[in-house]
DNA sequence: GATGAATGAGCTTTCATTCAT
DNA sequence: TATGAATGAAAGCTCATTCAT
C-alpha cells in the first residue's frame, strides 16, 4: 500500500473528479479530450488516471454506463406510468422518452462513438460490465413492459418486451447519427438539394418513436383484446 | 502529357485501384487501414494517394458512397415488385432489404464509422456530395414508394415515404451498432447474463424491418382502403 | 529537336512566363510559392519548368539577378549625377539609392532569402552567374566611384569604391534583415519593451547610408583636398 | 513526482542536452537537421524534444539567444573598455568586435537564418521573447555607448547609441551573407571574375566596423570638443 | 497512491523532381 | 517541346501509455 489506504469509497471519489472533468471537457468540445487534458482539469496527473482507468476509452466507457443508467431509471418510471390504451401509451411513451434524451445531452453524443470508438480498445472486463448492464437494464424492464401490456409478448416472441426497448434504442442512436452533423458543416445544410437531410433529431425523434410503440402496441392488443370488447 | 495519358476514366481506374485496396484492407482488418498501408495494398507510393484523394477519410466516405450507390439501386428494385397488401410487403421488402444488406458487407461497417470518425476529417466538398447523394437517394425512393403506396402520403407528414426509409436506415444502423461487438470480445458473449444481447444483428434485422413496414403501412391502408373493400 | 525549334529568344520569352508568374506569387504570398503554382500561374506545366530552369531556386536567384540588373542601371545613373562636396554627395546618394531600393520592391525580400535558402539548391553553373554579375557589377561601378571622387581609392585600398558599395549593400540587406518582422507578429512590436525595435527601415535606411557615405567621403577629402583649398 | 524529481535546473539541463545536440550538428551540416537527428544525437526520443520546444525552430532561436546573450556581454565588455581618443577608440572596438564574432561561429549562420527561415514557425511567445532580448540588449549597450562618448547622443538622434549598435550588427550580418558561399562552391571562388567577391569576411569586418564607428565618433567628438582642446 | 518525464510508433501531408509518352 | 502522373523521402507533431521515483 502507498501513502493512504484508500477506502472504496475515496477511490469512487477519485473516479469521479476524473469523470467529472471527462465530461465537462467532452460536453464542451464535441470530441474526446486527451488524457493529459482530463488529468489537469481534474487537478491530478497523467499518470494517476491509469491509476483508475485501464485506458482512455475506459473513462468514456464509464461515463456511458452512468448515463444508461439514468436512462434505465427514467425508463422504469416512464414505464409504470403507461397507460393502457395503445395510441395513448405511444404518445406518452414517445413524450416521456424524448424528454429523458433531452435532459441527458451526453448520451448520445457518447453512444454514438460506442461502437466506432470507445469498444476498440476497451479491456475485456470494461467490456463486460458494459455490455452485461445494459443486458440486465433491458431485461429487466422489458419484462416489466411485459407485465404491463398484455400481448405483447406471445410464444412466438417471448421476450417482446426487451426486443422493443432494444429496437427503441437502436432507431434513436441510429437516427441520431443520420441527421447529426458535423458543426463545421452546418452552413451547407440550408443548400435545396440537402433541404431533405435537413431535419431535426430533434423534432423528428418523438413521432418515430411512437409510431414504433403504435405498431407494436397495437398488434398485442389485437392479440388479447380487453376482456369488456366482445360485450359491445 | 504525362506517362500515360490519363482520361477521365483512367483516372477513375486509379482511384479505383486505391478504393479497392482500401476496402480489402478495411473488411481484413475491421479498422482503418493507414494512407502508407493502402498506397502499398495498391502498388503505388503514399503521395500518389493524395492526387486521388483530398484526406484519408475521403477514401473511406467515397467507399461508403459506393455502397449506397448500390443500396439504392436495390432499394429501388425492390420497391417496383412491391405487393399490394401490406403484412406481404412488409415481410417482402423486409427480406429483400436484409438480402441487400448481407450482399454488401462493407456498408454498415462504413456507416457507423460515418459520423464518428469519417466526417471529422472530410472537406466541405466531399461532405456536401456525400451527403447530397443521401439526400437525393432518399427523396426520390420516397417519392415512388408514395407513388405505390397509396395513402402512405397524407396531408400532416406528406414526405411519408421518405421519412419511412430514413427510419429503416437509422433503425439499421443503431441496430447494426448495438449488437455488433468487436472481434477480441466475442468469446464472452456467451456468459449467461449477457444472453440477452446476444442477439445476432443478421437474425434480428429482417423481423424488426418487417414490424417498422408494417406499422407504417397497416396505417396508410387504414387511411386509403382498397376500393372494393366495401363490396363486400 | 521537338515538336517546335526553340529559337534563343522563344527561349527567353518562355522563361520570361515563368519568372513573371514566379515574382508575381512571390510578392503575393510574401514566400517562396511551389513549382506547382508557379507552372500554373504561368499556364504550363510543372514538368516544363525543368526545361528552363534546373531548379525551383533557380527561378527566383534569375529574379535575382534581374533585381541586381535594375539596381546596377540606377546605381550607375546615381554615380553620374554625384555631386563634389561629400556632404552633399553622401545624401543625394542616399536619397537616390533609397529610392531605388523603393522602386524595386522584390529586391530584399528576395536577397534575404539568398544566403539562407536559394543559394542551398543551386548548381554550380547558376551560382556561378549569379556571383559573377554581382562581382562585374561591384566592379564596374566600383571604378566609376573611384575615378568620381578622388582621394577615395588609396594605395592600401585601392578598391575602396568596390568596398564602398559592398559595405552599402550589405548594411542595407542587414538592416532590413534586422527590422522586418513576419506579418503575423506586428501586434506585438507595440509592446513597450520592443519600441526600440520598431523603426522602419523605410525610414532608417536613408540616413544610414548618408552616414555611412559621409564617412567614407570625409576621408577621400581629407586625403585629396581641393585644389583650390589653400587659396584661401 | 515523474521518473526523476525535475527540478527547474534539472529542466534546463535537459534542454542543454538538446540545445547542445542541435548546436553540434547544425554545426558540422551547415543546415538545420530535423527533430529526428537532433533527438537521436541527444539520445533522447523525439517526442521527448517537443516537451522542451514548441517548434524546431524553437530550437533554434533559443541558441540563437545564447548567443546574442554572450554578444551583449563581450559587447558590454568592450564599452567599458573604449579608449576616448575617436581613432583609437574605433580600431579598439572594432578588433574586439572581431574577436568576438571568431569566438561566436555559430552566431552568424543562425542569425542569417533567422529572418528568412527560423522565424517563419515561431511560437508568438518565443518571437517576443527573442526580440525582447534584442531590444533590451541594445538599449543597455546604447545607453552605456552614449554615456561613455560624449557628444555621441545629440537632440537630433538622442539614441545615436543605439543607432550606432544597430548599424554594427545590420552590418555585420550583410557582410557575412553577402560573403559567405556554401561550401560546396568555393571551389569556384578562384575563377578570376569573382575575386572580387572573394573577399573573406574574416578579413573585411573588422575594417568596416572600424570605418562605420569612425565615421559616427569623429562626428560626435566635433559636436563635443574636448575641454582641453582649445588650450593649445 | 501519485507523479510527470519519457517514450516512439504512428499519423497525415507536402512537394521538388523525374521521365515515359 | 511539353506534359502531368508518379514518386517517396522527409517532415513536424501528437498522445496514450509506462514506470522509476
Amino acid at each position: 500500500m502507498g501513502r493512504h489506504v484508500m477506502t472504496d469509497a475515496g477511490r469512487d471519489l477519485r473516479r469521479g473528479e476524473f469523470l467529472d472533468a471527462a465530461r465537462a471537457l467532452f460536453r464542451e468540445r464535441g470530441e474526446l479530450p486527451s488524457v493529459a487534458e482530463i488529468a489537469k482539469a481534474a487537478g491530478l496527473a497523467k499518470g494517476t488516471v491509469y491509476l483508475y482507468f485501464a485506458t482512455k476509452e475506459e473513462i468514456f466507457v464509464a461515463l456511458l454506463e452512468e448515463e444508461f443508467e439514468k436512462l434505465f431509471v427514467a425508463l422504469s418510471a416512464a414505464l409504470e406510468e403507461l397507460p393502457e390504451e395503445p395510441a395513448l401509451a405511444s404518445s406518452q411513451f414517445a413524450r416521456s422518452y424524448t424528454e429523458t434524451l433531452f435532459a441527458q445531452p451526453d448520451l448520445l453524443p457518447l453512444a454514438a462513438l460506442a461502437n466506432a470508438v470507445l469498444e476498440q480498445n476497451l479491456p475485456t472486463e470494461a467490456m463486460r460490465r458494459f455490455k452485461t448492464q445494459l443486458a440486465v437494464g433491458l431485461v429487466t424492464a422489458g419484462k416489466r413492459l411485459e407485465s404491463l401490456v398484455p400481448g405483447l409478448a406471445t410464444e412466438e416472441s417471448p421476450q417482446a418486451g426487451e426486443t422493443l426497448l432494444l429496437r427503441t434504442y437502436a432507431m434513436t442512436l441510429g437516427l441520431w447519427q443520420a441527421l447529426a452533423y458535423p458543426k463545421a458543416l452546418l452552413p451547407i445544410l440550408n443548400e435545396p438539394t440537402l433541404l431533405p437531410l435537413n431535419r431535426q433529431f430533434t423534432s423528428e425523434i418523438e413521432g418515430t418513436i411512437e409510431s414504433l410503440w403504435r405498431g407494436e402496441l397495437d398488434r398485442a392488443r389485437l392479440q388479447n383484446p380487453p376482456e369488456d370488447a366482445g360485450k359491445i
